[in-house]
DNA sequence: ATGGTTGTGCAACAA
């Protein structure tokens, strides 16, 4: 089962991105973020053979699960913003969420997004006791350590770097997920976000804030794990500021 | 250079 988390930052400008990801990787699960458009705005006839389950909002988040086999929605939060979705496949729970990005520490939304990961990592811990296969995946807007940061040093107390941030995340994992990319490439140092100014990408100079992160009993079934970085580089296209995260797991998709 | 770019939606905000 190929499994692939992809922040478009806009759904509708970024259809020929999203056929090229479906095409060459041919994923069985696609979560996307930051749709950035209302439920029924959804270009649903891009993801032709895909049962899609879409939680938009009119100009900001939004976020879409889309499976080739069919599977069942189910809610994580009850939320103002469309940040998270689910989707129940066979056995298997896929969480798909897009976190909040935060603002500097002490202002009110550093509280929110400390206060969401909260929320999430109590909603996990009740998921856990139903569901004992998950998947988590999607913008999770932490940088989890300084290899996952271009310039440690410069970006020392920025958002998604902020040992608080990073604590919230950490405390999420421990009830018992892993992150797919670290536990199969323990020294790498790839990015998954580049700032659209100063020419950030071409340098590759990034942040790795995107994530699969699986529940601690799919780990015998994991097999590999890619950033698909050329997405970002390649030309024909406009490209998201993020790429796509792409896992396989030795599991079938039914 | 208190800089730079993008999407949404049409001014300004969020990232």
């Amino acid at each position: 089962m190929k499994l692939a988390t992809f922040n478009v930052n806009g759904i509708r400008s970024r259809i020929e991105e999203v056929n090229r990801l479906l095409n060459q990787v041919q994923p069985d699960v696609v979560g996307l973020q930051e749709i950035k458009c209302e439920t029924s705005l959804f270009p649903y006839e891009s993801f032709a053979g895909y049962y899609c389950s879409v939680s938009g909002q009119k100009g900001y988040n939004g976020v879409a699960i889309c499976s080739r086999v069919q599977g069942s929605p189910l809610e994580i939060l009850n939320e103002v913003e469309s940040r998270s979705i689910g989707y129940v496949i066979g056995g298997l729970l896929i969480v798909n969420v897009y976190a909040p990005h935060g603002d500097a520490r002490g202002t009110p939304k550093f509280v929110q997004k400390l206060n969401w990961f909260g929320k999430l990592r109590q909603r996990l811990q009740e998921l856990l006791t139903t569901y004992s296969s998950i998947v988590i995946m999607g913008d999770f807007n932490v940088a989890l350590e300084d290899i996952d940061v271009w310039d440690p040093l410069l970006l020392k107390d920025t958002v998604g770097t902020y040992a608080e941030e990073r604590e919230e995340m950490l405390k999420l994992m421990e009830i018992g997920f892993v992150d797919v990319f670290r536990y199969l490439n323990p020294n790498a140092s790839e990015y998954t976000w580049w700032d659209y100014t100063s020419g950030r990408a071409k340098r590759n100079q990034g942040l790795r804030i995107d994530y699969i992160l699986v529940s601690e009993n799919l780990l015998p079934s994991v097999r590999e794990c890619h950033i698909l970085r050329d997405l970002r580089v390649e030309k024909s296209f406009k490209p998201s500021d993020h790429v796509p995260v792409v896992c396989t797991l030795d599991l079938l998709p039914t």
